[in-house]
DNA sequence: ACCTGAACACCGTTCAAGT
DNA sequence: ACCTGAACACCGTTCAAGT
């Protein structure tokens, strides 16, 4: 029955999750700390590490669960959809929680595992439009930076600084475009 | 004739750049302290404070005199040419001082100004093609996420894993072609 | 002018002690 | 089992005091 004092009910791992990726929302993962997450929670600092190994494994969690919620393309659609699909997908995730994904980009180390379904997607959509066995790892590799480095680059404010969103949903379908006529479209 | 009692020269703002940009290449930005960057130069930390005004301008600082550095190519050259070299260029920074450019990356605020020349040449470039007036900024922007997303994706590890160099070359050219024939090269 | 030590308000994490 | 406070080894930065 040894449950906190501060709290009526004991800690449970989703409770961490959720509260640790809404402050990241809010303060980005550099502005995270144990401490604060444990505030938020009313629960003291040193409780936290009885449900989490430590900071870097809680943020890698919550990263690689976020990862599973992309939606990927169905295999019957034309490639030019899968591929519009896709990028979306991926621009998707990367709006609802861009502080996480900025994160993530840098360190690549949380996401070591290919990103689960979205490269077996990419290289099937590759094999489709032709592309020779011996350049599929390499094409899928640079379309992965394209669209990551794309989707990156808006997120962060490198490009499309100060306009309407309209404005930066025509560069993403201009960058798409661009894409699909590079592969032969 | 104020001297620092453990050095015999004071400190100029060159060596704490200099000093500094050699740490973030062994340890990363993150791992970069005002309190390790004094030990190293063997100075007290608070020393520094008269000389850079924060770590964050220290920082930027560092990163905007990179930004200098890029070799652009001249106008002369076929607009091909002058993609190639131009990617080539910003790959080649990224390579000089990686951890440096991974920071940059998720930093934008740190290059607010849009890296001096690369957006003339890289408008240039599009008008050469035969891009219209109205697709300029929307065309510049995909490109800068394109290569940036590139050179960001090799470096941090997310692509090309574990292969040798020469495959990474290759990759690279994979992409510009892309985008060459993306171009309508 | 330039440097310095002590101090402040933070970190992540360990550990021994509590229930 | 689960929680906790004190403590350790760090941060960036301020400030008053030294030469």
């Amino acid at each position: 029955m040894a449950v906190s004092a501060r709290r009526g009910t004991p800690l449970t791992p989703e409770e961490i999750y959720n509260m640790a990726l809404r402050l990241v929302d809010e303060v980005g993962v550099e502005g995270l700390s144990m401490r604060k997450l444990a505030a938020e929670l009313d629960v003291n600092p040193m409780s936290l590490y009885h449900h989490v190994e430590s900071k870097t494994a809680l943020i890698s969690q919550i990263c690689a669960s976020q990862g599973l919620r992309m939606e990927l393309p169905g295999e019957d659609l034309p490639w030019r959809e899968r591929v519009r699909l896709l990028a979306h997908a991926y621009r998707s995730l990367s709006r609802d929680h861009p502080n996480m994904w900025r994160y993530v980009h840098s360190h690549p180390e949380i996401i070591a595992s290919r990103t689960g379904g979205l490269w077996d997607v990419l290289f099937s959509i590759l094999v489709t439009v032709g592309v020779p066995e011996s350049e599929l790892r390499r094409t899928a590799d640079v379309l992965y930076g394209f669209v990551t480095g794309l989707v990156f680059a808006e997120s962060a404010g490198h490009i499309g600084q100060g306009q309407d969103p309209r404005e930066a949903d025509r560069t993403f379908e201009t960058a798409i475009d661009l894409i699909i006529r590079g592969l032969g479209g």
